[in-house]
DNA sequence: ACTTTACCAGACTTGTTAGTCTTAAATTAG
DNA sequence: CTAATTTAAGACTAACAAGTCTGGTAAAGT
Protein backbone atom coordinates (compact mmCIF):
# COMPACT_ATOMS: atom_id res chain seq x y z
CA UNK A 1 0.00 0.00 0.00
CA UNK A 2 2.89 2.46 0.79
CA UNK A 3 5.63 3.29 -0.55
CA UNK A 4 7.78 5.07 2.04
CA UNK A 5 6.05 6.77 4.39
CA UNK A 6 3.47 4.97 7.16
CA UNK A 7 -0.35 5.09 6.64
CA UNK A 8 0.02 8.24 9.59
CA UNK A 9 2.81 9.95 7.82
CA UNK A 10 0.79 10.09 4.65
CA UNK A 11 -2.83 10.79 6.27
CA UNK A 12 -0.28 13.87 8.29
CA UNK A 13 0.96 15.04 4.85
CA UNK A 14 -2.25 15.12 3.19
CA UNK A 15 -3.86 17.31 6.36
CA UNK A 16 -0.91 19.52 6.72
CA UNK A 17 -1.08 20.57 3.36
CA UNK A 18 -4.74 21.74 3.75
CA UNK A 19 -4.14 23.11 6.47
CA UNK A 20 -1.72 25.30 4.82
CA UNK A 21 -4.14 26.86 2.33
CA UNK A 22 -6.18 28.54 5.16
CA UNK A 23 -5.56 32.28 6.52
CA UNK A 24 -3.15 32.60 9.03
CA UNK A 25 -4.67 31.60 12.44
CA UNK A 26 -7.87 30.39 10.18
CA UNK A 27 -9.00 27.01 12.77
CA UNK A 28 -10.37 23.71 10.69
CA UNK A 29 -11.85 21.06 12.39
CA UNK A 30 -10.79 17.50 12.63
CA UNK A 31 -14.55 16.98 10.80
CA UNK A 32 -13.96 19.11 8.11
CA UNK A 33 -10.38 17.32 7.03
CA UNK A 34 -12.37 14.21 7.24
CA UNK A 35 -14.89 14.66 5.25
CA UNK A 36 -12.58 16.17 2.36
CA UNK A 37 -9.66 14.07 2.86
CA UNK A 38 -11.50 10.92 3.95
CA UNK A 39 -9.20 9.56 6.45
CA UNK A 40 -10.99 7.82 9.79
CA UNK A 41 -11.91 10.57 12.01
CA UNK A 42 -10.29 9.12 15.76
CA UNK A 43 -6.85 7.98 13.64
CA UNK A 44 -6.41 11.46 12.16
CA UNK A 45 -7.30 12.65 15.78
CA UNK A 46 -4.63 10.99 17.16
CA UNK A 47 -2.03 12.41 14.19
CA UNK A 48 -3.16 15.60 14.28
CA UNK A 49 -2.71 15.87 18.59
CA UNK A 50 0.91 14.34 18.18
CA UNK A 51 1.67 17.30 16.08
CA UNK A 52 0.18 19.79 17.75
CA UNK A 53 2.44 18.37 20.70
CA UNK A 54 5.89 18.66 18.46
CA UNK A 55 4.59 22.26 17.33
CA UNK A 56 3.78 21.69 13.85
CA UNK A 57 -0.04 22.78 14.35
CA UNK A 58 -1.88 24.73 16.94
CA UNK A 59 -4.92 23.51 18.51
CA UNK A 60 -7.79 25.34 20.14
CA UNK A 61 -11.02 23.55 21.82
CA UNK A 62 -14.50 24.55 21.89
CA UNK A 63 -16.93 25.95 18.93
CA UNK A 64 -14.80 27.71 16.40
CA UNK A 65 -11.81 25.80 17.80
CA UNK A 66 -9.59 23.42 15.75
CA UNK A 67 -6.16 22.79 14.01
CA UNK A 68 -4.02 25.65 12.18
CA UNK A 69 -0.54 26.05 11.43
CA UNK A 70 1.81 26.23 13.99
CA UNK A 71 4.14 28.32 12.23
CA UNK A 72 4.03 30.05 8.97
CA UNK A 73 3.39 28.00 5.82
CA UNK A 74 6.48 28.69 3.59
CA UNK A 75 8.89 27.69 7.19
CA UNK A 76 7.33 24.18 7.08
CA UNK A 77 8.64 21.38 4.37
CA UNK A 78 7.20 17.79 3.74
CA UNK A 79 10.50 16.53 5.37
CA UNK A 80 9.29 18.41 9.10
CA UNK A 81 5.64 16.36 8.73
CA UNK A 82 7.96 13.27 8.09
CA UNK A 83 10.96 13.73 10.47
CA UNK A 84 8.12 13.81 13.27
CA UNK A 85 5.89 11.00 12.28
CA UNK A 86 7.88 8.10 10.80
CA UNK A 87 11.77 9.76 11.79
CA UNK A 88 14.29 9.82 9.58
CA UNK A 89 15.59 6.16 9.75
CA UNK A 90 14.32 6.02 5.71
CA UNK A 91 17.67 8.72 5.13
CA UNK A 92 20.36 6.05 6.36
CA UNK A 93 18.80 2.77 6.32
CA UNK A 94 20.49 0.16 3.67
CA UNK A 95 17.32 -0.14 0.76
CA UNK A 96 18.17 -3.64 0.66
CA UNK A 97 18.07 -3.74 4.42
CA UNK A 98 21.81 -5.11 4.72
CA UNK A 99 22.33 -4.50 8.42
CA UNK A 100 24.59 -1.41 7.86
CA UNK A 101 24.88 1.71 5.03
CA UNK A 102 27.96 2.59 4.24
CA UNK A 103 30.74 3.04 2.38
CA UNK A 104 32.69 0.54 3.71
CA UNK A 105 30.82 -2.21 3.25
CA UNK A 106 28.41 -1.19 0.37
CA UNK A 107 25.70 -3.42 -0.69
CA UNK A 108 25.06 -3.84 -4.96
CA UNK A 109 22.93 -0.20 -4.82
CA UNK A 110 24.03 1.61 -2.67
CA UNK A 111 25.93 4.62 -4.86
CA UNK A 112 22.98 4.27 -6.53
CA UNK A 113 20.36 4.06 -3.68
CA UNK A 114 22.61 7.49 -1.87
CA UNK A 115 22.03 9.57 -5.40
CA UNK A 116 18.21 8.70 -4.91
CA UNK A 117 18.43 9.37 -1.71
CA UNK A 118 19.34 12.74 -1.64
CA UNK A 119 16.86 13.67 -4.56
CA UNK A 120 14.53 12.01 -2.16
CA UNK A 121 15.11 14.68 0.66
CA UNK A 122 15.63 17.21 -1.58
CA UNK A 123 12.04 16.92 -3.15
CA UNK A 124 10.83 17.17 0.55
CA UNK A 125 12.77 20.06 1.50
CA UNK A 126 13.08 22.16 -1.47
CA UNK A 127 9.45 23.64 -1.19
CA UNK A 128 7.42 25.08 1.35
CA UNK A 129 4.05 23.72 1.94
CA UNK A 130 2.23 27.02 1.13
CA UNK A 131 4.00 27.05 -2.38
CA UNK A 132 2.88 23.27 -2.69
CA UNK A 133 -0.62 23.49 -1.36
CA UNK A 134 -1.60 26.94 -3.74
CA UNK A 135 -0.43 25.11 -6.94
CA UNK A 136 -2.40 22.06 -5.82
CA UNK A 137 -4.99 21.27 -8.53
CA UNK A 138 -6.75 18.13 -6.45
CA UNK A 139 -10.63 19.08 -6.08
CA UNK A 140 -11.03 17.89 -2.88
CA UNK A 141 -8.16 20.73 -1.68
CA UNK A 142 -10.61 23.33 -3.29
CA UNK A 143 -12.71 25.29 -1.04
CA UNK B 1 13.05 -0.19 9.73
CA UNK B 2 12.69 -0.88 6.25
CA UNK B 3 12.80 1.76 3.58
CA UNK B 4 10.85 0.32 0.81
CA UNK B 5 10.83 -3.17 0.32
CA UNK B 6 9.26 -5.30 3.53
CA UNK B 7 11.70 -7.18 5.62
CA UNK B 8 10.85 -10.28 3.76
CA UNK B 9 11.85 -9.02 0.31
CA UNK B 10 14.88 -7.73 2.24
CA UNK B 11 15.85 -11.14 2.75
CA UNK B 12 15.01 -12.73 -0.04
CA UNK B 13 17.23 -9.94 -2.08
CA UNK B 14 19.83 -10.71 0.31
CA UNK B 15 19.98 -14.62 -0.27
CA UNK B 16 19.23 -14.18 -3.75
CA UNK B 17 22.52 -12.31 -4.25
CA UNK B 18 24.09 -15.39 -2.18
CA UNK B 19 23.01 -17.97 -4.25
CA UNK B 20 23.86 -16.14 -7.18
CA UNK B 21 27.42 -16.47 -6.36
CA UNK B 22 27.64 -20.12 -6.58
CA UNK B 23 28.66 -22.21 -9.54
CA UNK B 24 25.31 -23.58 -11.96
CA UNK B 25 23.43 -26.04 -9.77
CA UNK B 26 25.03 -26.30 -6.96
CA UNK B 27 23.29 -26.43 -3.93
CA UNK B 28 23.09 -24.50 -0.64
CA UNK B 29 21.07 -25.32 2.07
CA UNK B 30 18.89 -22.95 4.46
CA UNK B 31 21.51 -23.31 7.33
CA UNK B 32 23.88 -22.39 5.40
CA UNK B 33 22.57 -19.17 4.42
CA UNK B 34 20.84 -18.18 7.82
CA UNK B 35 24.37 -18.73 9.52
CA UNK B 36 25.86 -16.17 6.63
CA UNK B 37 23.25 -13.87 6.17
CA UNK B 38 21.42 -13.70 9.75
CA UNK B 39 18.01 -14.57 8.95
CA UNK B 40 15.41 -16.54 11.15
CA UNK B 41 15.79 -19.78 10.05
CA UNK B 42 12.38 -21.07 9.59
CA UNK B 43 11.42 -17.52 8.14
CA UNK B 44 13.76 -17.75 5.42
CA UNK B 45 12.93 -20.97 4.99
CA UNK B 46 9.09 -20.04 4.07
CA UNK B 47 10.69 -16.97 1.39
CA UNK B 48 13.06 -19.40 -0.06
CA UNK B 49 9.96 -22.19 -0.72
CA UNK B 50 8.14 -18.94 -2.21
CA UNK B 51 10.67 -18.11 -4.36
CA UNK B 52 11.03 -21.62 -5.59
CA UNK B 53 7.16 -21.91 -6.42
CA UNK B 54 7.11 -19.17 -8.63
CA UNK B 55 10.45 -20.93 -10.66
CA UNK B 56 12.95 -18.07 -9.26
CA UNK B 57 14.90 -20.65 -7.64
CA UNK B 58 15.08 -24.59 -7.66
CA UNK B 59 14.87 -26.67 -4.82
CA UNK B 60 16.53 -30.33 -3.84
CA UNK B 61 15.95 -32.50 -0.67
CA UNK B 62 17.92 -34.63 0.80
CA UNK B 63 21.89 -34.46 2.32
CA UNK B 64 23.42 -32.67 -0.45
CA UNK B 65 20.02 -31.14 -0.97
CA UNK B 66 19.26 -27.05 -1.11
CA UNK B 67 18.51 -24.02 -2.91
CA UNK B 68 19.72 -22.87 -6.27
CA UNK B 69 19.09 -19.86 -8.58
CA UNK B 70 15.91 -21.39 -11.01
CA UNK B 71 17.58 -19.55 -13.97
CA UNK B 72 21.30 -18.21 -15.17
CA UNK B 73 22.20 -15.49 -12.57
CA UNK B 74 22.34 -13.09 -15.88
CA UNK B 75 18.99 -13.33 -16.38
CA UNK B 76 17.56 -12.34 -12.75
CA UNK B 77 17.41 -8.78 -11.91
CA UNK B 78 16.56 -7.24 -8.37
CA UNK B 79 12.94 -6.54 -9.69
CA UNK B 80 12.69 -9.63 -10.47
CA UNK B 81 12.41 -10.70 -7.00
CA UNK B 82 11.09 -7.77 -5.82
CA UNK B 83 7.89 -8.40 -8.42
CA UNK B 84 7.50 -11.56 -6.43
CA UNK B 85 7.36 -10.83 -2.69
CA UNK B 86 6.18 -7.09 -2.75
CA UNK B 87 4.72 -7.23 -6.00
CA UNK B 88 4.96 -3.42 -8.02
CA UNK B 89 2.65 -1.39 -6.24
CA UNK B 90 4.85 0.91 -5.27
CA UNK B 91 5.81 1.92 -8.89
CA UNK B 92 2.68 3.14 -9.50
CA UNK B 93 1.10 4.39 -6.05
CA UNK B 94 1.72 7.96 -4.60
CA UNK B 95 4.45 8.27 -2.40
CA UNK B 96 2.40 10.83 -0.11
CA UNK B 97 -0.40 7.86 -0.44
CA UNK B 98 -3.36 9.99 -2.33
CA UNK B 99 -5.35 8.25 -3.51
CA UNK B 100 -5.14 7.86 -7.42
CA UNK B 101 -1.26 8.92 -8.83
CA UNK B 102 -1.74 10.36 -12.43
CA UNK B 103 -1.33 13.10 -14.57
CA UNK B 104 -4.67 14.27 -13.53
CA UNK B 105 -4.78 15.81 -10.33
CA UNK B 106 -0.79 15.18 -9.65
CA UNK B 107 -0.01 15.51 -5.82
CA UNK B 108 2.83 18.88 -4.61
CA UNK B 109 5.77 15.53 -5.68
CA UNK B 110 3.87 13.89 -8.36
CA UNK B 111 6.37 15.01 -11.26
CA UNK B 112 9.13 14.61 -9.08
CA UNK B 113 8.54 11.75 -7.99
CA UNK B 114 7.99 10.13 -11.48
CA UNK B 115 11.52 10.90 -12.06
CA UNK B 116 12.67 9.26 -8.64
CA UNK B 117 10.55 6.16 -9.57
CA UNK B 118 12.25 5.54 -13.14
CA UNK B 119 15.25 5.56 -11.52
CA UNK B 120 14.60 3.04 -9.21
CA UNK B 121 13.04 1.25 -11.40
CA UNK B 122 16.12 1.47 -13.27
CA UNK B 123 18.43 0.44 -10.13
CA UNK B 124 16.61 -2.63 -9.92
CA UNK B 125 17.40 -3.23 -13.68
CA UNK B 126 19.80 -1.84 -15.05
CA UNK B 127 22.36 -4.81 -13.77
CA UNK B 128 22.00 -8.74 -13.17
CA UNK B 129 22.36 -10.44 -9.72
CA UNK B 130 25.35 -12.07 -11.30
CA UNK B 131 27.21 -8.73 -11.88
CA UNK B 132 25.68 -7.55 -8.54
CA UNK B 133 27.32 -10.51 -6.67
CA UNK B 134 30.64 -10.78 -8.03
CA UNK B 135 31.43 -7.07 -7.10
CA UNK B 136 30.04 -7.74 -4.08
CA UNK B 137 32.63 -7.11 -1.18
CA UNK B 138 30.25 -7.62 2.10
CA UNK B 139 32.33 -10.26 4.02
CA UNK B 140 29.36 -12.24 4.76
CA UNK B 141 29.24 -13.43 0.98
CA UNK B 142 33.06 -14.07 0.67
CA UNK B 143 33.58 -18.32 0.47
C1' DA C 1 15.89 -51.30 4.10
C1' DC C 2 17.33 -47.83 7.38
C1' DT C 3 18.96 -43.60 8.91
C1' DT C 4 20.18 -39.06 8.23
C1' DT C 5 19.62 -34.75 6.07
C1' DA C 6 17.18 -31.28 4.03
C1' DC C 7 13.05 -29.13 2.02
C1' DC C 8 7.57 -28.78 2.38
C1' DA C 9 3.26 -27.38 4.30
C1' DG C 10 0.57 -25.35 7.33
C1' DA C 11 -0.79 -24.15 11.86
C1' DC C 12 0.57 -21.26 15.51
C1' DT C 13 2.41 -17.19 18.30
C1' DT C 14 4.15 -12.59 18.66
C1' DG C 15 4.74 -7.77 17.61
C1' DT C 16 3.51 -3.69 15.20
C1' DT C 17 0.48 -0.65 12.78
C1' DA C 18 -4.11 0.85 11.85
C1' DG C 19 -8.33 2.06 13.44
C1' DT C 20 -12.24 2.59 17.16
C1' DC C 21 -14.47 4.04 21.33
C1' DT C 22 -15.29 6.41 25.61
C1' DT C 23 -14.65 9.92 28.95
C1' DA C 24 -12.76 14.33 30.23
C1' DA C 25 -11.55 19.18 29.60
C1' DA C 26 -11.76 23.63 27.35
C1' DT C 27 -14.13 27.21 24.77
C1' DT C 28 -18.07 29.70 22.75
C1' DA C 29 -22.82 31.30 22.33
C1' DG C 30 -27.16 32.12 24.32
C1' DC D 1 -24.76 29.51 34.18
C1' DT D 2 -25.78 26.18 30.73
C1' DA D 3 -25.68 23.69 26.61
C1' DA D 4 -23.35 22.68 22.53
C1' DT D 5 -19.06 21.93 20.22
C1' DT D 6 -14.53 20.59 19.64
C1' DT D 7 -9.91 18.88 21.05
C1' DA D 8 -7.23 15.68 24.66
C1' DA D 9 -6.11 11.35 26.44
C1' DG D 10 -5.83 6.77 26.74
C1' DA D 11 -7.72 2.25 26.62
C1' DC D 12 -9.35 -0.98 23.44
C1' DT D 13 -9.87 -3.92 19.09
C1' DA D 14 -8.68 -5.47 14.39
C1' DA D 15 -5.63 -6.45 10.76
C1' DC D 16 -1.33 -7.50 9.09
C1' DA D 17 3.55 -8.62 9.05
C1' DA D 18 7.18 -11.14 11.32
C1' DG D 19 8.74 -15.04 13.34
C1' DT D 20 8.24 -20.03 15.42
C1' DC D 21 7.07 -24.86 15.68
C1' DT D 22 5.67 -29.46 14.32
C1' DG D 23 4.84 -33.29 11.50
C1' DG D 24 5.51 -34.85 6.86
C1' DT D 25 8.06 -36.14 2.45
C1' DA D 26 11.91 -36.82 -0.69
C1' DA D 27 16.76 -37.88 -1.55
C1' DA D 28 21.45 -39.84 -0.33
C1' DG D 29 24.57 -42.87 1.80
C1' DT D 30 25.44 -47.00 4.19
S1 LIG E 1 24.50 -0.48 1.86
FE1 LIG E 1 22.64 -0.73 0.74
S2 LIG E 1 22.05 1.33 0.38
FE2 LIG E 1 23.92 1.57 1.49
S1 LIG F 1 -0.01 11.73 -7.24
FE1 LIG F 1 1.53 11.65 -5.72
S2 LIG F 1 3.16 10.66 -6.74
FE2 LIG F 1 1.62 10.74 -8.28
Amino acid sequence: MSVIFSRQCEYALQAVLYLALKQNGEMTSIRELTKKLKIPYHFLAKILQSLAQKGLLSSLKGPTGGFSLGMPADEITLFHIVEAIDGVAFMHNCVLGFPDCSGENPCPVHERWGGLREELYSMLVSRNIGQMARELTKPEYKT
